[in-house]
DNA sequence: CAACGTCTATCTATCACTTGATAGGCAGCT
DNA sequence: AGCTGCCTATCAAGTGATAGATAGACGTTG
C-alpha cells in the first residue's frame, strides 16, 4: 500500500505475494475498505511502537529530535517508499471513511509524539510546542514527498540539513 | 487531476465534465499519458505565469516570498485540491515517463523562483538561497498535505504562521 | 478406535462493472 | 472531396465481490 496508494492496491496482487488467491482474501477482509482499514492500522501502530523506543533510546531530549526523521527515512529506503500520511492526502477525497480515520491516527500520534519532545527539548509552552510539532510533521512528510519524486534519498537527507540549519528542527 | 491523481482520471468522466464522449478525447490525446503529460505541462505553465506576476506587483522582495504560500493555498480554495507536485510523489511510481517529467518540471520552477526570491531578500549566497529555497517548497508542499488530509484550509494558513514564526520563510 | 459433524482456510468459477483503446460512421465546414 | 471533430459500438484487460466446492484439523460420540 506504501507503494501504490489504496486505489493501487489490488485482491489479487496482494494475494499473489501472499501465496494465495485473490478471493482467499475476502475471508479475513469482507471489503476491501476492511482490508485498507487493517493496513492502515497496523501501520500507524508499528509506528507508534517505533517512536516509542525512540523515545526510550535516549536521555536527552534534543536527541529524540535530532533522530525524529529517521523514522520517515526508512519508508525511502525500503523500495522508495512513502509513509501512508502522504497517501492520505493524496488520495483522501476517495478515501472509505474507516480507511480516513486511521491513516489520521498516524498524523495525530506523530504530532502527539513530536510535542512531548518539542516540550522537553525547549522547555516551550504546550502551545507553542504543538505548533512546532505540527510544523516539523508537515515539513518532514513534504521532505518525503520531495525525495520520493526524484526518487533520491539524498534529497531527503539534504532537507533534514537545512531544516536544522533553518532552525525549523531545535538543534 | 488535481482531484484524484492520474490513476483516479478517466476519459469518460472527464469527457462528460467537458460535454463530450469518453471516446472523442482519443482524437485530440492518443494516449493517457499524453493526455496526463499536456495537463502536467499547462498546470507548470500556469504556475510560472502566476510566480511571474506576484514577482511584477510587489517591488520588496521580501513581499515575494510572504505571497508565495498563496500560490499554494488557491488549489485547496478551490475544491481541496492539490497541486501536481504532490500527487506526483504519491503515484510517483505508476508514472508514465512523459507525465513524470512535466510534473518534476513543476517542481524545478518553484524552486528557481523561490532561489532568486530568497537571494533578493535575503542577501544570501546562491548555494544558501536554493538552500533554503527547496526547504521552503518541501514545507509548504507539506503543509498542503496536512490540510488537505484533514480538509481543512485553516491548517494550512497555521503552518504558514509557524513557518515564518521558526523563521523558515524570511519575514 | 473409528465414524461423524464442524470449523477453518483456501480453492475454482463466475459475475457485474470500469477502464483505456480501436474501428468505423456521420455531419458540417471549406 | 476532404478535413475536422465528434459519435456509437465494441473489445480486452482488470477490478471487487460472491457462490459453492474442497481438503485438512479437531473434537465429540457411539
Amino acid at each position: 500500500m506504501q507503494a501504490h496508494g489504496y486505489s493501487g492496491l489490488n485482491f489479487r496482487e496482494l494475494a499473489s505475494e501472499v501465496g494465495i488467491k485473490g478471493a482467499s482474501i475476502h475471508y479475513h477482509f469482507r471489503t476491501k475498505a476492511d482490508l485498507g482499514a487493517a493496513v492502515a492500522r497496523r501501520y500507524w501502530e508499528s509506528s507508534d511502537a517505533t517512536l516509542g523506543a525512540l523515545w526510550d533510546r535516549y536521555a536527552d531530549p534534543k536527541e529524540w529530535l535530532l533522530h525524529y526523521p529517521e523514522t520517515f527515512r526508512q519508508s525511502l529506503e525500503n523500495d522508495n517508499r512513502m509513509c501512508l500520511a502522504s497517501f492520505m492526502s493524496a488520495e483522501h477525497d476517495d478515501l472509505p471513511e474507516s480507511v480516513r480515520i486511521e491513516v489520521q491516527a498516524f498524523a495525530e500520534i506523530n504530532v502527539k509524539w513530536l510535542t512531548r519532545a518539542v516540550s522537553a527539548a525547549t522547555g516551550a509552552t504546550p502551545e507553542e510546542s504543538e505548533r512546532r510539532a505540527r510544523s516539523i510533521f508537515a515539513a518532514v512528510s513534504g521532505a518525503q514527498l520531495m525525495a520520493r519524486s526524484r526518487a533520491d534519498i539524498g534529497v531527503f537527507d539534504a532537507l533534514m540539513d537545512g531544516y536544522r540549519h533553518f532552525g525549523l528542527i531545535p538543534t
